[in-house]
DNA sequence: AAATAAAGTGAGTCTCTACTCCGGTTCGGA
DNA sequence: TCCGAACCGGAGTAGAGACTCACTTTATTT
């Protein structure tokens, strides 16, 4: 299982009673041959091929899933609890700024390997009104813990104070995007990150 | 016609004989529609929507490309074309660096606008022989105009020159696909103009 | 082990979209 | 004005993908 990949929860969505053992394994595995899929297609891949992936009739994912946007929910939520988690796991570092830049690298570097996950990203940093239920709360956590990393690295006078979470999403999101496809070539993905990393140091003051 | 919208080559694309009057007008029609439609909607959007907009039946659209990607790739040139000959009507101004960073600024702003210019204008930065024919002569002549305002804000000192043009095409393509989806607010978009701009500069020396 | 409810299966339906085809229309030159 | 070539129209075809359902299989309970 991916780094990135989602938990499956072990109940169905509506918090019911719990899952049969055989639905449990199931609805894991759909979730991984889903993450796993998506990161190279992207959301448009067909769901028959990730049933095909999970080894699993198409049945069965429309019986955890009802439907295709249900799924695609359920991985984009996967990631961004992922991404939250590294985010809290770096929150107690000594070193604030080194944390923050770590993240950032991570993060980026994540993203360009999950294909979609960039654009899935940049939603996070925009209009939370247009989610509800599972989605606003999982991006409010992140957003949250985001937020934590680059306040302290913000006091420490690591970042400049300018900014705030949602355009560091933002930022991040475009920076996964464009390296995506730069894929191959370093240079590349060194020059985004360097102009970007550079772009969020305070200014030298006179 | 929108600013970045392709024009009419009056020839078909295999450089035959002069079109018919009709015909011409039709082709202009569907370039157009079709730029304005994928703009809001990306690639994915209906042949048959573009052939209502532009007020024409889908078989005419089919006449004229005889498949949709290659519609697709007419309009992509297009915007390279418009975004080639903004960067080369900047490249004998006064000031490179107020050059540079005013073509960046609109370079970004617009692919903002054309939500599926982003990807393309990516795509630009990379292989180049992944592509053939048309589009290849379109990007090569992108990167020679953007090199050309880039050389001249470097050595003017306004541009640090650990960059290349792929980077920069890549940079320019990810602060617009971040914008893109943070539309409606202007304190993400002057937030990510400014990190990227900053870390464009050269580094102060000590 | 039998009963029962839950889960799995996959062929089939429905919808959407790229693309075709040929009869009718329009253009442009003689 | 007239004719042939070029072009246009839009119903129709083919294929792909989301989703359903009647039936079979399996897990769990008693």
């Amino acid at each position: 299982m991916s780094p990135g990949a989602p938990a499956a929860s072990g109940r169905d969505a509506q918090g019911g009673r719990p899952l049969r053992a055989d639905a449990r394994r199931n609805r894991t595995r759909i979730l991984d041959a889903a993450d796993a899929v998506f990161a190279v297609k992207g959301p448009t891949a067909s769901t028959e091929e990730i049933a095909q992936r999970a080894e699993v009739a198409i049945g069965t994912v429309f019986r955890h899933f009802p439907t295709k946007e249900a799924l695609v929910e359920a991985v984009f939520i996967g990631r961004l609890d992922a991404l939250a988690g590294q985010a809290r796991s770096l929150a107690g570092a000594a070193d604030p700024g080194a944390a923050f830049f770590a993240f950032l690298t991570e993060a980026v570097r994540q993203s360009t390997i999950k294909h979609t996950f960039a654009d899935a990203l940049a939603d996070a940093g925009v209009d939370l009104r247009a989610y509800e239920g599972a989605v606003a709360e999982a991006i409010r956590d992140l957003q949250q813990s985001i937020g934590e990393l680059l306040g302290r690295a913000q006091q420490a006078a690591r970042v400049r104070v300018d900014i705030d979470v949602r355009t560091l999403i933002a930022l991040i999101a475009g920076a996964a995007h464009a390296i995506g496809f730069a894929s191959q070539d370093p240079a590349i993905e060194s020059g985004v990150l360097s102009v970007t990393f550079d772009g969020l140091r305070p200014p030298v003051s006179p």
